[in-house]
DNA sequence: CGAATCGTAACATATAAAGTTACATGAAAA
DNA sequence: TTTTCATGTAACTTTATATGTTACGATTCG
């Protein structure tokens, strides 16, 4: 698929699908081909791609909305807060990024398969109906 | 300590603290006092504020940075990685908000003292040799 | 009364994500 | 070879959100 016909499927800008895409690319997850009859293609088997290797790809900001607002701060109360939470947050952030990398491309297309059955199914029957 | 007091230890302005603590008062973990000698005041025992408290009574953001584009989306390929993704998150999250129910103010306040002692015997010590 | 303090509305600023424009580069087709 | 259709990318604009600021009313104590 192109950018464009893309950006049209995700409501969102051409460009900004290259700038997202260009980050699969480097990760070698997409392929991109220039020119006349280019685009994107995904150039590995589905069921060798997880969602966190997308999510590692995209470098996404981070996984919690909560974090330190510093590092390593000066501030006694701040570091106690720190020492106290950082043991949870990566445990946290362990079992989050372990889930995702249980579930591959692979997995949704087959879902989405299903899903795109039922709701064939679905319209099917109210087509009869009316 | 008054609105003035704590923006200045927290390096922000009086008015966000007071939007802030407001949300505290609310949750019933401080007490305000208005007029002469006023201020803000923690109205509970420290041994039974939890920093989960904290973080419910504050309304944060969200647990995670990641999340759904939307709810209840008609896409069937959003729908899929919802699915697939909606246990992962909410265990996760719920493991975090465990670990923040298990650490109390008195915990904090009992680790800040250690790290202020010990940071005053190393300033005494910085003293001593020169 | 008057100074000190919170409560809150209204507005301003800063920052980052998203969107947009523009154009160079590359590849296939005419 | 020229044209057309893509990506690649820089530069800029827009938007959304958190934060900061100003202003002022309400309340309390001396």
């Amino acid at each position: 698929m192109t950018s464009d016909q893309l950006s049209l499927c995700l409501g969102t800008n051409p460009v900004v699908v290259r700038r997202s895409m260009g980050f699969l690319r480097r990760a070698k997850i997409v392929c991109s081909d220039r020119g006349h009859a280019g685009g994107w293609r995904i150039c590995r088997d589905l069921a060798t791609i997880t969602l966190r290797d997308l999510y590692a790809a995209l470098e996404e900001p981070e996984v919690f909305a909560l974090g330190h607002r510093s590092e390593a701060p000066e501030c006694l109360v701040e570091q106690a807060v720190n020492a106290a939470l950082d043991q949870a947050f990566a445990e946290a952030e362990a079992l989050l990024l372990q889930r995702m990398g249980e579930v591959t491309l692979a997995d949704l297309a087959e879902d989405f398969t299903r899903r795109h059955a039922a709701r064939s199914a679905r319209q099917g029957e109210h087509t009869h109906d009316t």
